[in-house]
RNA sequence: GGAUCUUUAGCUCAGUUGGUUAGAGCGCUUCCUUGACAUGGAAGAGGUCGUUGGUUCGAAUCCAAUAGGAUCCACCA
């Protein structure tokens, strides 16, 4: 068969993958194997893969890939997140651009929009993951709003209702005017800018309500909630204000008498000493109201807009409204000051140009301090282990004692409805059905009406290693006995308290087990100036159009080869091209390889040095990549398979092996060849898993049900040191007398002779050294002609004479060189062994080496003295 | 304000319990195209491991301080 002179992924990936899904090999079913499980980390439903996700699932895949060829049963679950808040917004804008408004349409239709939607872009990611090719188990694919998923949120939310955990009350919570919802505390992100300070002057009235004619100047950011104060605080300690006491000021713009407090949270230093109290729109001030029993005037309405209470600018948006009030202040002369003044704003995180608003609103709360002691144990005692060890655990532990209740209601259609039924007294009862909250409350159904909000999409996602496998629905059923705890959770560092500490949470509650045994970290994929990906820089890339130009394979090598465990990776394409380079040198390997017209020898008694050589390094890998998985170095383990297959495998092995030209090959090397191969393959498989199976097919031909994908790594084997060292000298001996050869500006053309002194055991390397240096002759301790040039290699001396004369004035400079360096570098073995301290208290390996390294550093500069003597 | 991470070759990073002459990829330099591959081959140059102290026989590695970079958390308007 003819093969192309450069491998074309397109026409190989599409393939396998369907032969891989026709022979059924990533479903997986309980058995009596041990299980590796992972779960995905749910993508939202309507969202593309970006290289975050791509990076997280190749990872996975990796991991997976690799378990399954080493006598697990691998189930790694696909599915998706239905995303409440941020699809909600976007199937609002894709109605807006259609001239529907939300507000026109009842919760059905809108639901029926969503479907809809969630349906013609729900299949993009799928198709992502299958072309990235994953081996996911796609008879377990799961969707947050699943009819046995939604049931499952539901039955968590009444059960936590019932234990006490979850309560209804009005507290202040963040909200986003844009989408009109609440928030919790960790959808919230900051953005340092900077703002104005501004300095307003309230006048002031004496106990008997007697204007003083002065005033009071306070310095606040936001005065457009100016007419939500309800106090001006000052501290107790402040000379300045202590004859204020019982005297009230007079809120600008709406003439409110206010009282003057005191209270020691003020900072005298801060601002003017004094503070405006706002207790709708400030959790400061919210908090100080409560204490101080001040009432509470919420100025803004759901949508950011000033209401009627403000009695000013009503109507008008809040950054607007700010404006005019400050018109409206300098006007009147009580603007007395602006400082400019560096300050930090709360932004939705869905709306990431929408300032949240801290709001004093009724909402569903999920108690957290029971729940967050379980899931700090579990991390603490070393049960799930996190990686990059020590780096998260800090943040983890800190944000569990710290934990606060969650808001878990938000204002929207999307998602799982409170399963709460209100009476029209406002009475309500918690259950699954109207049905069953009529008979607790003992009233009939008719007059009942459920709570419209939906819950947040973490209170859904929480459960996902848990009712992927049904575990709530069906509680102790086959397949969440068999497959939890999953294995290993990779995800990304920015959803460990959206996600991973709550997961923990639910499985220490709801199975009362860790949900996983390792969490992998995996970092930030960012541009390679280090900035975010994002849409508005337009330098995230689409990773369909990458698979399209690169292949898969090459975008796998070139995100891993590039991707250290935990820290950020800096995408480059460059990465991604060295990638497809490596798909094609291996594609030539095999062109080579298969050339090769293999004829029985017969004479061969001993395999060849090359062989023997070859294999005690796949071992030594074998047993590197245990370690490194171990560990999850899954790039280092990426970089030492790059090596042993472009280096030992092609540029050394392969050489050593290759026949003359049209030269027939021994079969039993041929053999062995071919089998090395497909080791390489086999342990590059999970990585590389299109190239290495159509790899693997091409080698031979196979029969049915002999695929890569399922085949079973062999066991770690032990190595020979000897056979390695030896093979490391042939390989320095080979690259020293090459660059002699180049120094020496000998045409690659052109046969040397070759005389090799030496004591260490060189006949079986002697043949390969000689094919590799483009030697004529080799002599064997012979005295080398006059005017050869030497280089040494360990203590072995090799002289090389060309048909043209050779510079010896050169050579002596380059031995001159070596010999310098190799005194300098006995003087600092010497001190060492000199150093009595060194001697008694470092341990005697590390002496005896010393001594080694003392002896071979004589032997080598004395073998330079009598090579540069035979020069002069 | 608290906490964590990070600083090693021009660039991006390895360097696992302190112990060969600190490694890789990319980039760079020189040479090489009719026999697997120029998406290639052969070879080479390039680092006093941020700085300063300390512990130690011995420090890129451990400790302290300091400087730069990054991230997370926190209710000073």
């Amino acid at each position: 068969m003819e093969l192309s002179k450069n491998y074309t992924p397109s026409q190989v990936e599409d393939k396998w993958y369907q032969h891989w899904i026709d022979k059924k090999y990533f479903i997986s079913q309980p058995d009596g194997r041990p299980a590796f499980t992972v779960v995905i980390p749910p993508p939202n439903v309507t969202g593309v893969l970006h290289m975050g996700h791509t990076l997280n699932e190749t990872v996975q895949d990796i991991l997976v890939r690799k378990a399954r060829m080493n006598g697990y049963n691998a189930c790694w679950v696909p599915g998706s997140d239905h995303a409440s808040i941020a699809t909600e917004a976007r199937v609002v804008n894709m109605l807006k651009e259609q001239g529907i408004d939300k507000a026109s349409l009842t919760r059905e239709e809108f639901l029926n929009y969503a479907f809809e939607w969630k349906d013609k872009y729900g299949g993009i990611i799928y198709s992502q993951i299958r072309k990235l090719g994953c081996s996911v188990d796609w008879d377990r694919v799961t969707f947050t709003m699943d009819d046995h998923y939604y049931k499952a949120v539901i039955k968590v939310f009444i059960d936590l209702y019932d234990k006490g955990l979850i309560y209804r009350g009005a507290r202040m919570i963040n909200w986003d005017p844009k989408a009109k919802t609440a928030l919790s505390d960790e959808e919230v992100e900051y953005k340092e800018l900077q703002g104005t300070l501004y300095h307003v002057r309230y006048p002031l009235y004496d106990p008997a309500g007697a204007a003083t004619g002065e005033y009071i100047t306070i310095a606040t950011q936001r005065p457009e909630t100016i007419m939500g104060d309800t106090a001006i605080c000052v501290n107790p300690s402040d000379e300045r204000y202590a004859h204020l006491k019982g005297f009230t000021a007079s809120v600008p713009l709406v003439n409110r008498s206010v009282p003057i407090i005191f209270d020691e949270y003020v900072d005298p230093a801060f601002g003017t000493g004094a503070l405006k109290v706002t207790p709708a729109h400030d959790i400061n001030d919210y908090n100080l109201g409560l204490k101080h029993n001040l009432p509470i005037v919420d100025t803004l309405n759901d949508d950011g807009t000033l209401s009627a209470a403000a009695g000013f600018a009503v109507g008008v948006d809040r950054f607007k409204a700010r404006k005019m009030v400050v018109e409206e202040l300098r006007k009147q002369g009580l603007l007395v000051g602006e400082e400019t003044y560096a300050t930090r704003l709360g932004y939705s995180q869905r709306n990431p140009d929408t300032v949240v608003e801290p709001r004093i609103s009724t909402q569903w709360f999920l108690k957290m301090q029971e729940l967050a002691g379980p899931a700090l144990t579990a991390v603490d005692s070393g049960d799930i282990k996190i990686h990059p060890g020590d780096r998260f655990l800090a943040t983890y532990r800190y944000w569990l004692e710290n934990v606060k209740d969650w808001c878990i209601s938000r204002q929207l259609w999307w998602g799982q409805q409170i399963p709460a039924f209100y009476a029209p007294d406002g009475t309500f009862a918690v259950a699954a059905t109207a049905e069953e909250a009529a008979a607790r409350l003992g009233l009939p159904v008719t007059g009942l009406r459920q709570d419209p909000d939906v819950l947040d999409t973490w209170f859904s996602s929480w459960l996902w290693p848990i009712e992927v496998f049904n575990g709530i629905t069906q509680p102790g059923n086959a397949d969440i006995k068999y497959y939890y705890p999953t294995s290993v959770l990779v995800t990304g560092q920015d959803i460990i308290f959206f996600w991973v500490a709550r997961m923990i949470m639910a499985g220490m509650e709801y199975e009362h087990q860790k949900p996983f045994n390792d969490v992998y970290f995996t970092g930030m994929v960012r541009d390679k100036q280090g900035r975010k990906m994002s849409k508005s820089l337009g330098n995230s890339p689409d990773l369909l159009d990458l698979i399209d130009r690169y292949g898969a394979d090459s975008v796998r090598f070139g995100i891993m080869i590039a991707a250290p465990a935990g820290n950020d990776l800096l995408f480059d394409e460059a990465s991604l091209e060295q990638g497809r380079f490596f798909n094609n040198k291996i594609w030539n390997a095999l062109k080579l390889v298969k050339g090769w017209e293999a004829r029985q020898t017969g004479s061969s008694a001993e395999e060849p040095f090359a062989v023997r050589w070859f294999d005690q390094r796949l071992r030594e890998v074998r047993s590197e990549l245990e370690s490194q998985f171990a560990d999850f170095r899954l790039s280092e383990a990426l970089k030492t398979l790059y090596s042993l297959i472009w280096d030992d495998f092609c540029s050394w092995y392969l050489e050593w092996v290759k026949p003359g030209y049209e030269q027939p090959i021994s079969s039993s090397v041929y053999q062995t060849t071919v089998h090395f191969f497909e080791r390489l393959m086999e342990l590059l498989h999970p990585f590389m898993p299109f190239l290495t199976e159509e790899i693997y097919h091409l080698l031979h031909p196979r029969g049915e049900g002999d695929d890569l994908c399922i085949l079973q790594w062999a066991p770690v084997q032990s190595t020979d040191p000897a056979i390695l060292g030896q093979g490391a000298f042939l390989k320095n001996a080979i690259s020293a007398i090459r660059d002699a050869r180049n120094k020496q500006q000998v045409k690659p053309k052109d046969l040397i002779r070759l005389w090799v002194q030496g004591s260490a055991h060189l006949d079986e390397i002697l043949p390969l050294l000689q094919k590799q240096t483009g030697s004529e002759y080799v002599y064997l301790n012979i005295e080398p002609e006059a005017g050869a040039v030497s280089v040494v290699v360990g203590t072995t001396v090799f002289s090389l004479k060309a048909p043209h004369t050779l510079d010896t004035g050169l050579q002596r400079e380059q031995l001159q060189k070596d010999l310098d360096y190799q005194r300098r570098f006995l003087d600092s073995v010497e001190k060492k062994l000199g150093n009595r301290f060194f001697v008694s208290n470092a341990r005697p390996d590390v002496v005896e080496l010393e001594r080694k390294k003392q002896a071979d550093a004589l032997a080598k500069i004395k073998t330079l003295e009598e090579n540069l003597q035979a020069l002069e």
